[in-house]
Parts: structure tokens; C-alpha cells; sequence
RNA sequence: CGGAGCAUGGCUCAGUUUGGCAGAGCACCUGGUUUGGGACCAGGGGGUCGCAGGUUCAAAUCCUGCUGCUCCGACCA
């Protein structure tokens, strides 16, 4: 493309409105515009580069026999009453009504649409497994749209959905997902981990999360520096080490402790360790109230603590739940405390002589201890884990990173099969649920996170593999020869398939300078009257910032070398 | 949803405290000079100051309500 014929509007200064980097620079380098909070118009550089992704994405899930369909974004509320998660996915779910009142929505994700056209189409188990895919636009209605488009309410994304007669067949299913995630994210060059995951609203069994590295990151990565252990701190476990000291056991004893409804005055109040505190955090969902025992320098861990129950969504507790149990906020501890489900962790078994809250204001026990003071229901690991924690699986020690999650894959197992119906007859003329998986990687957020990763003061430093141009030539000084020689190159580098960006504008050198570090294609070669008369081009390279003059008569031969060498 | 902030030409912002002709830089158009890291000179076009009320001789500016956007938190694939 010629850069003169092109819609690519730079900025010069970086857009009010835009924090992290990706935002900024895909704003600033002409990719996208805001349309509306989390919505965002893609412009013909921002598009090329979807459609280079799409294309990786698109190569990897054909080769691991995966089928492109395309479902509809706009879906009946009935489908989704039928799977529960009408009600389940809650206000993230996009809602409509068309003229006649009925109710519909904007598919966040398509688990039901997918089951619904399987269940009527597929009937026996010879036509298993099949796994089906598309790139859609999705909807969620975020709570708060951020970070242009790593957090956006209207977003592009894969989605594939396989369907095996059995758990070994989905076994299979997920690890061919799992492997052509990992072909798919190497071959855009990005520094990430696949990671254990939570399953959340989509629910399942197994899930891994492709996490790219990245200070912008909203998701945290805990992995041990020693073995592959690699899991999202929503369900990172970390082995416990702590054994119980070695102290006679003291008297429960009730002291006072004004002003002292945090684990930090209660350090200073009386002087011990966070590790001596039992901190008690009352939890509610539809069904209960429970009490969540972690040891103090702990959290509570929400995801750990909702997936012991059947119920999704588990919160604190309102204020008025305090009162029921005749307790107060900032006092509470399990001592004497009835009618209420405890949950200990781990930790906190450990305890010797802790303290805890008395159920009274400003008052705590001393001396606390597990077993001969209060009663445990139950024992679980609910607690987020810290850094330097030692790995379950290896015993190294675990560490913490940003991350930012570009894909998912999930064992759903027959979960959404069995709540719509969807059977398949088996090798005995029985009926059986299909056995599912689904696997998500966020399109235009990968694009984000790559930016996040690749990026300089100056603008993007596209991955050769997500360039919307491989090579931009810069032609400077006016003259014929210069003229001629960009007309040239253009031409025979187009002829040889490479993807070209002249900037053939009527602009100063540092204007074009910087929207070509703005734009960011990995092979910048400026055609200079200066070293064209020495019979030399000069090359620079986005990445690495390298710089070469190479001979303009052989010049094909050697930008095409160095493309190869750029792709890698 | 709680807390904070912003809304003035296409973009970045000043002007609001203390009411009195709507501004600057960039971008755009015309002419000229310039041409290797965001040029210069001269001329020009473009704004219902987010919206709706109110106060006032007079409102971008003060008051009330609303809307949109951003950040922190809660929440979240």
C-alpha cells in the first residue's frame, strides 16, 4: 500500500483518555477510534493486523482438524434459561428485547447456540468427535470497560467447541486445543504461560489459562522457578510447610482491644505476628452463611472458597448477617460462635495459642486454639497464596507476574449437554451426553497484550508474524533517482508477496520517521539520496534497533533474507 | 454500585476562582520559502463551550438536574 492512499491518521500527542500503552498507541498509531466506552471502530491498519492473527489462528485450528462455522451473535434468552445461565452469567450478559417483547441477548460466549445446533444435527456416535469453531464479535456488558481493548464490551474472539463420545476422546480434544494454543501464541512471538484456571460462569472441570506476560496485566500468574508449575492466583495452592509449634497449650483468655478491628492494629495492640491471628471473615451465597477461617497474614480466597459449594456466587456477608449471628464486624472469630458453617484453612490448623475475634466490639481471645476452643466443619485450602510459598508439586519456591489471559481452554464435560439435552446414540443404541470442551482466545485482546510486550518510547514494535506491514519504505529526498528507486522496490517486493507500506507522502523526514516507529513494521528501509548515490540502502530493524546499509542493486535478495530471518 | 475527576473547533489543552467580544498549539485550506528525526512566513475556514432548566442587563464562567467519558475500588472471560 501506498502510505498517501491509505486512512492511517497518526497522533501526534497521546490521546486524553488512554493509560496503558497498548491503548495509547493503538489510538496514536491509527489502528482504532472510541466509539463508545468499551466500543471501538477498527481502521485499516488496525484491521490488517485481525486479519493476520485471524489467519495464524484460523491455519493452526484447520490443521488440528477443527471446522470454521459461524454462529449468530444475537440468541434467544429461552436457549439460555435452558442452560441456567440466564439467570447465572448475571448482568454481564447483553439484553434485549425485539418489537414484540421478546427476550434476547448478545452472545458472550456460545456454549448453548453450539449445543443447540449439535443436539439436532448429530445423532450417532459415528459422526464423533467433531469440532467446531468460529470468529465472532461477542458482547458482555462489563461492570467497567477499561484499558481500551484488553477489557471492551464489544470484543472479537475464537471460540471452538469440540464433542467427543467419552472423557478420553475429550481428553484428546482439549490437548490437541492445548497444543495448537501453544503453535498459535509461539508463532506470534509472545512471551506467555499456560496456567491452571478457574472455570467460572463457563464451567467444567479442567481448565487452562494462556497468560501473556505483561505489567498491564489484570490477572496474576504464580509459577515455581524450579519445575513447570504454572496457575492463576485465583487457584494457586502452595504445599503447606508450617507444623505446629511447639508450645504448651495456654488458657483461652478474653482481653481488651479497642480501636483493633484489623489484623494490623491487632499487631500493634498486642504486639505478635500476623501468623498468631485468626482472621474470620463471614461469607454469604443464595443458600448460607459461612464463617472463613484464614491464618492472618493470609486473604480469604473467594474462587477457592465458592468452589467448595454447588452455589456460583459466594460474597461477604451484609451487615445485618453480623447481627444475626450476634456478632460484630471487625471482632468475629469461631469461639462460641453458632448456627454458622466454619471453614478453616489449612493454616489455621496449625495455629498454637492464636488470637482471634470475640464476637464482642473491641474485644479478642488470646490463647486461641483449634480443636479444644472450636469446632471446624471443615478443612480446606482457601487462601491465596504469597510469594516465596513453596510449590506444591516440586518444592521450589513460587513467584508472582502479571499476566494478561489471551486464551482458555475448558473440560466442560456434559454439563451443558445434559442441561440441553444433548445426545448422541452409542455403539449400543443408547443415548449418551456429548462429552464437551470449549476454547476461547481473545482476538483483538491478544493483539493488545502483543503491544503491551512489544513497544518502545517512540511506538509498536510488531512481532514479524502480526505486522500489518513487513516492510515500510521511506524514501527521502525528492529526487528521481530516490523516486525511482522506492517505485522499484515497491513493486518487485509486492510481486514477491511481501507486504509493503511506501510512505510516498510529501512530508519531512522526522514526520515520516515517526509514524514509521509509530506503525512499527519490523524492516524500515529508508531510500536516501545521500547513500543511494553510494549504490547502498539503509535498513533498520523495529525489534532489535539494528541498523545496515545493503547494496540497492542486490537489494531483493537481501530484504528477503532478512524477512526470513525476522520470521524465525 | 461506592469514591474521585473531566466534558471548550478534528486532536491536545488554556480560559471558570473574581460573570463582560470564545482563545492557543497541532491538524486543515491558499500562496511562498524549506526538505535526513514531528519546518518557517503570510493569509484563511472551522466551535449551540456535553444537554436541559434557572439566576442575571449580561453565563463557557454562578445554581439545579441530567447525560457521556476516565481513574480507584467492588466485580469480571
Amino acid at each position: 500500500m501506498k502510505l498517501s492512499q491509505m486512512y492511517i491518521p497518526t497522533l501526534k500527542e497521546d490521546p486524553a483518555n488512554a493509560d496503558v500503552v497498548s491503548h495509547k498507541l493503538m489510538l496514536r498509531s491509527g489502528m482504532m477510534r472510541k466509539l463508545g466506552s468499551g466500543i471501538y471502530t477498527f481502521l485499516p491498519l488496525g484491521q490488517r493486523v485481525i486479519n493476520k492473527f485471524q489467519a495464524i489462528v484460523k491455519e493452526e485450528m484447520n490443521n488440528s482438524g477443527a471446522q470454521e462455522v459461524l454462529l449468530p451473535a444475537l440468541q434467544p434468552a429461552e436457549l439460555w434459561s435452558e442452560s441456567g445461565r440466564l439467570e447465572n452469567y448475571g448482568p454481564e450478559l447483553m439484553r434485549l428485547n425485539d418489537r414484540h417483547e421478546r427476550e434476547f441477548c448478545l452472545g458472550p460466549t456460545h456454549e448453548e447456540v453450539i449445543t443447540d445446533l449439535v443436539r439436532d444435527e448429530v445423532r450417532s456416535y459415528k459422526d464423533l468427535p467433531i469440532n467446531l469453531y468460529q470468529i465472532q464479535t461477542k458482547y458482555r456488558d462489563e461492570i467497567r470497560p477499561r484499558f481500551g481493548v484488553l477489557r471492551s464490551r464489544e470484543f472479537i474472539m475464537k471460540d471452538a467447541y469440540s464433542f467427543d463420545i467419552d472423557e478420553a476422546g475429550l481428553e484428546e480434544s482439549y490437548n490437541d486445543m492445548y497444543d495448537a494454543y501453544e503453535r498459535i501464541f509461539d508463532r506470534c512471538g509472545l512471551e506467555y504461560r499456560a496456567v491452571k484456571a478457574d472455570t467460572g460462569t463457563i464451567g467444567g472441570d479442567d481448565s487452562h489459562e494462556f497468560m501473556v506476560l505483561a505489567d498491564a496485566g489484570e490477572d496474576t500468574v504464580v509459577y515455581c522457578d524450579s519445575c513447570d508449575y504454572a496457575a492463576n492466583l485465583e487457584l494457586a495452592t502452595a504445599k503447606v510447610e508450617a507444623e505446629k509449634a511447639d508450645e504448651e497449650l495456654e488458657e483461652l483468655e478474653l482481653v481488651d482491644t479497642p480501636n483493633s478491628s484489623t489484623i494490623a492494629e491487632l499487631m500493634s495492640e498486642l504486639d505478635l505476628a500476623a501468623e498468631k491471628m485468626i482472621k474470620a471473615v463471614l461469607y454469604e451465597n443464595d443458600e448460607q452463611v459461612v464463617l472463613a477461617l484464614v491464618r492472618g497474614d493470609y486473604e480469604v480466597n473467594e474462587i477457592k472458597l465458592s468452589n467448595l459449594f454447588d452455589v456460583v456466587n459466594i460474597e461477604l456477608a451484609a451487615e445485618d448477617k453480623y447481627e444475626e449471628l450476634d456478632t460484630v464486624k471487625g471482632y468475629t472469630g469461631p469461639v462460641n460462635l453458632d448456627d454458622v458453617e466454619v471453614i478453616a484453612d489449612e493454616l489455621v490448623m496449625k495455629v498454637v495459642n492464636g488470637v482471634t475475634g470475640a464476637n464482642q466490639r473491641e474485644k479478642h481471645y488470646l490463647n486461641v486454639n483449634p480443636g479444644r476452643d472450636f469446632e471446624v466443619d471443615q478443612v480446606a485450602d482457601i487462601r491465596t497464596v504469597k510469594e516465596g510459598e513453596t510449590c506444591p508439586e516440586c518444592g521450589g519456591t513460587l513467584e508472582q507476574t502479571p499476566g494478561i489471559e489471551v486464551g482458555q481452554v475448558f473440560k466442560l464435560g456434559t454439563k451443558y449437554s445434559e442441561a440441553l439435552d444433548a445426545t448422541f446414540l452409542d455403539e449400543n443404541g443408547k443415548p449418551q451426553p456429548l462429552v464437551m470442551g470449549c476454547y476461547g482466545i481473545g482476538i483483538t485482546r491478544t493483539i493488545a497484550a502483543a503491544i503491551e510486550q512489544n513497544h518502545d518510547d517512540y511506538g509498536i514494535k510488531w512481532p514479524t508474524a502480526l505486522a500489518p506491514f513487513t516492510v515500510h519504505l521511506l524514501p527521502l529526498g525528492g529526487g528521481d533517482d530516490v523516486e525511482n528507486k522506492a517505485q522499484e522496490l515497491y513493486q518487485t517486493l509486492n510481486e514477491a508477496g511481501v507486504e509493503v507500506l511506501l510512505d510516498d507522502r510529501n512530508e519531512r523526514a522526522g514526520v515520516k520517521f515517526n509514524d514509521a516507529d509509530l506503525i512499527g513494521s519490523p524492516i524500515r528501509i529508508t531510500i536516501g539520496s545521500r547513500s543511494l548515490s553510494d549504490g547502498e540502502l539503509e535498513v533498520k530493524l523495529r525489534q532489535s534497533d539494528e541498523e545496515m546499509n545493503i547494496d540497492a542493486d542486490n537489494s531483493i535478495a537481501e530484504i528477503k533474507e532478512l524477512i526470513a530471518n525476522e520470521i524465525k
